[in-house]
Order: structure tokens, then C-alpha cells, then sequence
DNA sequence: TGTACATCAGTGAACGCGCGTTCACTGATGTAC
DNA sequence: TGTACATCAGTGAACGCGCGTTCACTGATGTAC
């Protein structure tokens, strides 16, 4: 009941949450490998010793942002998989621009949810085969629409995943500067790319053939 | 001239590439997070001022891994660069699995790779540059033979480099398990897959249209 | 409605540790003469 | 060939710091009666 913010509350009451947004922050500005609990204390305003009541450790902290992250990462697929008006092709094109977005949009979370993560718990291991299996799940209704080509899901789905992530690790972590325009307005160009790059995935590199 | 092992000489004569090394094996066994100068130090059996002789200090360190690691990945394209024989679509298809190739052979350096390094030196730009030269290039000239689409390597080479990028992300760190059979041998299944969807890439996720 | 008590989120002092960095040094090597 | 000296790679003690973790504690909240 009592939100009033005048003069530090005993109890934060919303800590947990308080504590995976400032080390979401602190991974933004200067890393993920800089991370400690302490900073993620100082950083919220609460003694080094509070986190231990909500984490048993860094490597739970750093678990559950990667978990959120897969929880962000789905509701982006979510509109994309239930828009009943989309070509099946076209849309594995959108599916691959929402992975892209999310991790323009969430960067910190997309480098923690590809880490090693030790003691990795159930809850992170569900969050991610839940958006794996979404993917998984787009091309099989595309294999069966005759609009994808193979016939297990593996097949496209392995090759779909890897550009759509490397092009996001690149984006996010590579040298933007060797294939971004310089000043470009980064979200903009970002996406543009990913929208081109999921389209030549689509319809190949090679020349087309004589047909056409 | 001196070669002698016995009892520990003073001077090491080799010092630098050792601390290359040890600092390649730590980051295999331990990843790259927990990397120190005073670790990389001790692995070699040097007090642990001696790296100061030749690292101003760990990110130079780190940034040297990196520079050998571009330059072991153009020491694996280059071989595909100087066949003759090679089709120039199937060229980029070989330098693709290179790619993987190297990744997998080397996970250390190429975590270390695609890092911020603060004050990155010239001589790490010039070496990546250097190997990022020869994908456009490569892609260039299947242009030219009228083998890939597009007029702009660009067009070409980003997704090119994203979907090896994303697959050798994926099977370094990433979960391995949510595609790779459990107890297959790592790098043979590895380059399978690397060659299967750089195929995919080339001819596109589409199904065949009506021609054929 | 009031009181006693259990619960538990957050505190702050304390500890031991590994880190980066400095400093004067020492041992080996090479070179000038 | 021999000696003196400059050079410099590697040493080890020392420092201050931020870290993880423990512990007894304190303040706020909720609940039983």
C-alpha cells in the first residue's frame, strides 16, 4: 500500500526487480564481465549484502537476466506467430527481423543469454527452448505449406537461427563501422538490414537461374 | 643458443609467446571473464610482474589474442583464395566452412575477437580488416562471373558473414545440445553442419519454385 | 480494537583473498675496447 | 682472448582496492488471539 518515495524506506519492496534492471543497466554501459554484486548494490542504493536475500550469487543474477531476456525475446516473436494474414514464407523473414530487433532493442540481455552459464537452472532452460521451439514451430507450418524447402525443421531452422544471430552479435558487439553507415540512426539501419539480410537467406545468394 | 631446460634459466627468450599461449589455454578452460594478468603469469611459471616486459597491460594482452586470431582466420581462408579450380559460387561456400573451421579450431581466440577492446590498437583494426577484405573480395568476384546476386559485395558478404558468424557463435558457446546429436564428435559434425547451411544460404530457405 | 510475537528484508562491521601496479633489485647477455 | 660496462628481462616485497561472504543486528510488516 504504502508507495511513497520520501526518505529511503526499510523496504525497497520491489528489490528483485530493482536489482536485475540496474545490473540490465550496468552490462549496457560497461560490460558483462565488469559485473559484481556490489556495483549492482550501489547502483540501486542498498547495502552489498541485500541482493543475497533474492540471489544466491552473481551467476544467479546474471541467470535470471538471460531468462528475462528469452521472455522478451518471445513476446517479440508472439505477434508475428499469431498474425493469422502472413504469407508462411514471409513469415520465418518476420520472425528472423523480431529476433533482430530484440536484440538492437535489449543488448545486455542478448550477450548474457549466450554465455556459459554455470549451474544453469530449469527455469533458464525453459525460457530458451521456449523460443526455440517458436522457431522451430514457423518452419515446420512453412515446410508444410510447400513454401519452405526440406522437410525436417532443423534444416532451415539451424541455418535461419545462425544469420539472424550473427548478424544481432555483430550489431551489437562486432564492428558496426565496417558495414553501418557512420551517423546512420543505429534501430533504423539495423533493422533495414536485418530485413535484407533475411530475404537473401530466404531466396539465396547464388544468381538466379536462367528462369526469369 | 642456449637451449638447456634444466633448473628453471632466468631469462625465458620466449616469454611473450608463452603468455600468448597460457592466456589461449585459460580462457579454453575458464573463459574469458576470469582472465588476470597475474593468472596468465602464474600458468607460465613467471612472477607476475614479468608480463609488464611485454603487455602494457591485459587488454593488450587480450588485444594480441585477438590480432592472432585474425590472423589464423586468414591463414584458413587462405588456401580457399588461391584455388584455382574452385567454382566462384562453391568459393564462397568453402571459405564459409573456414570460417566455422577456424572458430572451432581456435574458441579461445575467437571469443576474444568480436570483444570491445578499449584503445584498440592499429594493428588489431588491420588484421581484421584484412580478413574481412577477403570475404568482399571473394564476393566481389563471384559477382563478377555473374555467380552471386547483387551488384554490391556488401549485399552479398553481410549476410554471408552473419550466418557463419551466427553458426560458429552457436556451436562455440552457445547450447550446442538444442542441435548437435549428444555425444557426436564435435568437429566433424561441426563442419557438416557448417557446409549444409552455407548451402542453404547459397540456394535459399525457399522452396523450389515451379521450374524443375 | 489492541497487544504480543513471529517473520523476514535490509544493515553494517568484519574477514580473507586475488587483483593491478610501483619499486628497487638482481641475474644474464651482449658489446666496446 | 680478456675485462669493464651498459642493457634489459625477470624478481619479489609492498601498497591500496574492490570483491564475495559471514554474522549478529535492526527495523518494518503481518498475523494470532
Amino acid at each position: 500500500m504504502t508507495g511513497r518515495e520520501a526518505s529511503k524506506p526499510y523496504h525497497h519492496n520491489d528489490l528483485r526487480s530493482a536489482l536485475l534492471e540496474a545490473a540490465v543497466g550496468l552490462i549496457e554501459e560497461t560490460g558483462a564481465d565488469s559485473l559484481t554484486l556490489r556495483s549492482v548494490a550501489k547502483r540501486v542504493g542498498v547495502s552489498h549484502t541485500a541482493p543475497y536475500r533474492h540471489f544466491a550469487d552473481l551467476s544467479e543474477l546474471t541467470a535470471a537476466v538471460a531468462a528475462e531476456g528469452f521472455h522478451k525475446l518471445s513476446a517479440e516473436f508472439h505477434p508475428v506467430r499469431t498474425d493469422a494474414d502472413i504469407d508462411p514464407a514471409q513469415r520465418l523473414v518476420e520472425l528472423g527481423v523480431a529476433y533482430v530487433r530484440f536484440a538492437m532493442k535489449h543488448p545486455a540481455h542478448f550477450r548474457v543469454m549466450f554465455r556459459e552459464h554455470q549451474n544453469k537452472p530449469d527455469w533458464l532452460e525453459e525460457a530458451s527452448q521456449n523460443a526455440f521451439q517458436a522457431l522451430l514451430d514457423t518452419v515446420s507450418e512453412g515446410q508444410a505449406a510447400g513454401a519452405l524447402a526440406g522437410t525436417e525443421a532443423h534444416e532451415i531452422a539451424i541455418p535461419a537461427w545462425s544469420i539472424v544471430h550473427g548478424l544481432s552479435a555483430l550489431l551489437v558487439d562486432g564492428p558496426r563501422d565496417k558495414f553501418m553507415p557512420e551517423g546512420a540512426p543505429f534501430t533504423e539501419a539495423g533493422l533495414a538490414l536485418a530485413r535484407s539480410t533475411v530475404e537473401t537467406f530466404l531466396h539465396g545468394a547464388a544468381a538466379p537461374r536462367d528462369s526469369r
